[in-house]
DNA sequence: TGCCGATCAATGCAGATGCATCCATATAGA
DNA sequence: TCTATATGGATGCATCTGCATTGATCGGCA
């Protein structure tokens, strides 16, 4: 039971860990700075934005990685806040649809240049167009079901 | 100022983040189940056998990317649950030194075997020993200064 | 139709985190 | 040496998170 990694499992490990953080951290802190919408909100957002339809929460528990309990707290900070609209779902009583409203799509869209600016500064700048692709790859191996 | 991103630039940006998310969330479940440490109560003890010579907290902030208030916090629990000694430092008498106890070498050590059968699930079995090392290069191009 | 286990979502409570600030000591500079 | 500033670390307070549980409805099945 005493199983041993390979040093590249365990470098890619630890880096996996601490290259997320110094990313995702250097661009939270750039979004701060401009006073922009926190990235899960910003998540939340886009999510409904690109389903005027209306989502269930759990299909947004599913896509963005919420716990459930956390995003049923979140949903409600973003509705006091005004950005979120929560609808009674039709086909399902025990359920909700959720849209954006305009001043979430305000908001969200005011967000978007820090974010992306930020994004491209702490990543895509450190990486060729061709590594970002590799690297992009085998993330998404490590996601797969 | 509304600049854009690559879809590569995205599609790395959003995997990490998703990746990290699963493969430690998927870890830390394995952890859970089997009931050892939390995974940043190890990184610390592991940190801190690594350097029997005592540890600031400030180093261990630096390398294991700690806020400094998270960090205090975390090392009161740790001492309180005697994995960890608190000692002044001697050359600076605001700071202190950090050591592991034997119980915190004890309970590191059990743990070791989960945490590496874990990662070896969710992270090696997922990736050829070249994409690995791959993915840890690019990786690292991430976490430079 | 009536019942039972599964699913969607909210919530009370304890513990963890972020922020700002504070205290003590160290260090640089006049 | 004396003062100003920087650094190491702790802490009060508000917020957020995790865990367990609850309430409501759904869907399958007898």
């Amino acid at each position: 039971m005493s199983e041993k990694l390979s040093d590249a499992v365990t470098k890619a490990w630890v880096r996996l860990v601490r290259a997320r953080h110094a990313v995702v951290s250097a661009v939270e802190a750039d979004a701060k700075e401009a006073g922009v919408l926190p990235l899960e909100w910003y998540d939340v957002l886009w999510d409904l934005e690109r389903h005027e339809e209306g989502v269930r929460p759990f299909e947004l528990e599913q896509r963005l990685l919420f716990a459930q309990y956390n995003l049923s707290r979140l949903i409600d900070r973003m509705v006091d806040a005004g950005l979120v609209k929560r609808m009674i779902c039709p086909t399902d009583k025990r359920g909700q649809m959720l849209f954006i409203t305009d001043l979430g799509k305000k908001q969200r869209k005011a967000s978007w240049p820090h974010y992306a600016r930020a994004v491209n500064t702490h990543l895509g700048e450190k990486l060729t167009e061709a590594e970002t692709e590799k690297l992009a790859a085998l993330l998404g191996k490590l996601i797969e079901r």
